[in-house]
DNA sequence: TCACGTCAAGCAGAT
DNA sequence: ATCTGCTTGACGTGA
């Protein structure tokens, strides 16, 4: 088991999700904010060696405006030396990436124009990964999408527009139950006709569960859709309510209590597990001090 | 230096 | 009809 963390470390003041605004766009402004956030990268993932993290989603906003039309600079060429050195980082200590395009990739979209953006937006988020040179289990996840008024058409206009994404796509694409639309039970129905992997979001499927499926149950069902050769151990995402706050809001801090309660559901599996919890890196080492006393932090 | 309105992109549900 | 949340943060203008 890996932990890790998505996108920002609050400890060291360096941040790899630097980005500015279209209106203020220029050539020079867009490739100091991509050396800005490499340095930064490299220095996160620095951290998260000592700190023993293995597992850190990079931020989407690493390459600003990158699948936009106004971005006509090779950042790819420009930057391929600095992204090498990066993935060989990653690769020497056996850490393991992922990446989550935001909410407006949508390959399900009624709109063609919209499925166009978003083919562009997973096309960068493989970019970044290939340039790294990683291998497929380093990975892109997204939500099945919108509903429509027609959740069926809509699933299956998920597994038709899946069929004609490049294969370098495929290779890294992985679905994610969400809290309002497409549960567990949706991405499972999915994954019999496409064989996408399943991420399974322990906290989503609190709030969104048609098919009352239990925890161990659920990491049962999600675990084969990953075949793991290819596609390594499966990903989890973890995080829990708030106390007090609005209900499904990620909580500030990790429940230590209710995460060695999923530890102890969980102990016949292997899984790789990012927690989208406020505090970043502070929940993610009081995380891996318990796994690691559970006994569930194996040397890779 | 700081407050705060706003940010490329979409959807659903609440107000 | 408009606002809010989403993985939410941070840019940037005006004072």
């Amino acid at each position: 088991m890996r932990i890790g963390y998505p996108c920002i470390n609050r400890t060291i003041d360096c941040t790899a999700n630097r980005t500015f605004r279209l209106k203020s766009y220029s050539e020079a402004r867009f490739i100091d904010s991509i050396n800005n956030n490499l340095v930064c990268l490299r220095k996160i993932l620095q951290f998260n060696l000592e700190h023993k993290l293995l597992f850190f989603r990079v931020s989407s906003d690493l390459v600003p405006f990158a699948s936009h039309s106004i971005n006509k600079f090779n950042w790819q060429k420009y930057f391929q030396k600095d992204f090498e050195e990066i993935g060989e980082f990653i690769i020497k200590n056996r850490m393991r990436i992922s990446m989550h395009p935001d909410q407006f990739t949508l390959i399900n979209s009624i709109k063609d124009e919209i499925f166009e953006r978003s083919k562009n937006e997973l096309h960068y988020h493989t970019e970044i990964l290939d340039l790294m040179k990683l291998d497929t289990s380093a990975k892109i996840q997204i939500h099945v999408g919108g509903v429509y008024g027609d959740k069926e058409k809509s699933r299956e206009r998920f597994v038709t527009r899946f069929g004609v994404l490049d294969d370098s796509i495929i290779q890294r694409l992985v679905i994610e139950n969400d809290d309002k639309m497409y549960d567990l039970n949706d991405c499972l129905k999915i994954n019999t006709q496409i064989q996408i992997p399943i991420l399974f979001d322990v906290f989503h499927h609190k709030l969104n569960n048609s098919g009352n499926l239990k925890t161990a149950e659920s990491f049962q069902l999600t675990a084969k859709t990953w075949n793991e050769k290819r596609d390594g151990v499966p990903m989890v995402d973890y995080s829990s309510q708030e106390p007090n706050g609005s209900p499904r809001q990620h909580s500030e801090t990790i429940d230590i209590e209710d995460f060695d309660l999923l530890l102890k559901e969980t102990q016949h599996f292997d899984f790789d597990i990012m927690l989208e919890i406020k505090d970043k890196e502070k929940s993610a080492i009081k995380a891996i001090n318990l796994a690691t006393k559970a006994g569930r932090i194996h040397n890779l």
